[in-house]
DNA sequence: GACTGTGAAGCCATTCACAGCT
DNA sequence: AGCTGTGAATGGCTTCACAGTC
């Protein structure tokens, strides 16, 4: 499932937009021009002008835009004016760092839940929250209303764990496996493969020296 | 810095054609077509026509590819017929989880050295490497012959580390920080910027339902 | 008949350039 | 004068459709 006609690229980069203006804020910046976020993020100033236009005008010509009302409307428009529950499958090392990675919770992304299928991890505590069994799946997703899936198992039980998710209830899934996974069209998939970014670098590596 | 004319989209796809033949050796089959590729990763087939095209005529019309003579020639073209030696910079949660992904060591990425700047954390294990002081990074990415560094700080200081890493001579950063870093013309720069992709859903999210 | 390799067409994102507002 | 908002132009990736080969 896509969503509308608005670019993957532009959702991404408003995502980066408002993480520049939170540190203008922190800093204290009222007012910033779309030259001046160009360079904060290393995008073209027409770029930025466009990415905005998808979705209303907010600056004032021949001034700028507001940082903390530009903050605003970006909150809003990526969905981060309120809390995304979210679960996590898959208690290994990359699943136990996401469980804890603080800057899930500070952009509202509470992780709800971390279940795993090793009988050895299974009550663990990572910080607050215990490791439960896969079992605990469709209880958890109902009870904490979580639409978001984090999938942390190795390949080979990737899709199976992906199926149970949607079965459950969820709407997004967010797949760390090396794994291309099959989604029904009214789930959202976004894959985040490590491997893959290393190899981009190598390739380009070739090139250069 | 970018490597000639060939799409970034294009190079992710080869890294993605590369561990589904892996996938396809595994299961000993011998010959595959496009379509059949396409259908495996969810392209067009088309796609991996064209994607294949940039860098010569691999297979047989009429007939398809053989698994593991495509497997070489892409292995080959991602820079993955070689090690790649990397130092990890950050130990906390995600940086000691990336030190310990198999992934990356099936792929030819060896973590030779992993970095911090807690006096705690110095000298703790993971698993066979061990957590040493910042001021060692030139050092070891000297004698490890280190092209590659990954970023794993706090927003505050991944700039720091990154221009360090680049005095000390390293090519490229794969940088996990939610931080836009300025690196010279002739420095590969990628980002995995994990809380923009749980927004990208967050987003799309709200279209649904 | 099957499937690759590829020029041409189509599509979509980015950049340009300027009108419009303050 | 300064900066936004936007139609038009550009550039680049993807899809189409078919000629070429086995």
């Amino acid at each position: 499932m896509k969503a509308y006609k608005i670019p993957e690229a532009t959702v991404i980069r408003l995502s980066i937009y408002s993480r520049y203006l939170q540190q203008l804020i922190d800093d204290g910046v009222k007012s910033v021009s779309s030259d001046e976020i160009a360079g904060g993020v290393g995008v073209s100033s027409a770029q930025v002008r466009k990415d905005l236009a998808y979705f209303g005008e907010f600056g004032t010509r021949g001034v700028g835009y507001k940082v903390d009302v530009l903050y605003g409307h970006l909150m809003k428009i990526l969905g981060l004016d309120r809390k995304w529950p979210a679960i996590i499958v898959g208690a290994g090392k990359l699943g136990s760092a996401l469980a804890l990675y603080q800057g899930f919770a500070a952009r509202g992304f509470n992780v709800e839940a971390i279940l795993d299928a090793d009988a050895e991890k299974i009550g663990t505590k990572l910080d607050e929250i215990e490791v439960e069994p896969l079992e605990m799946m469709s209880q958890r997703i109902k009870e904490k209303n979580i639409s978001i899936g984090i999938v942390t198992v190795p390949a080979a039980t990737a899709q199976e764990v992906t199926d149970k998710l949607i079965d459950s209830g969820v709407k997004a899934i967010l797949n760390f496996s090396p794994r291309v996974l099959k989604v029904p069209p009214n789930v959202l998939l976004r894959n985040v493969d490590l491997s893959v970014n290393l190899e981009v670098l190598s390739f380009n590596l070739n090139f250069i020296k």
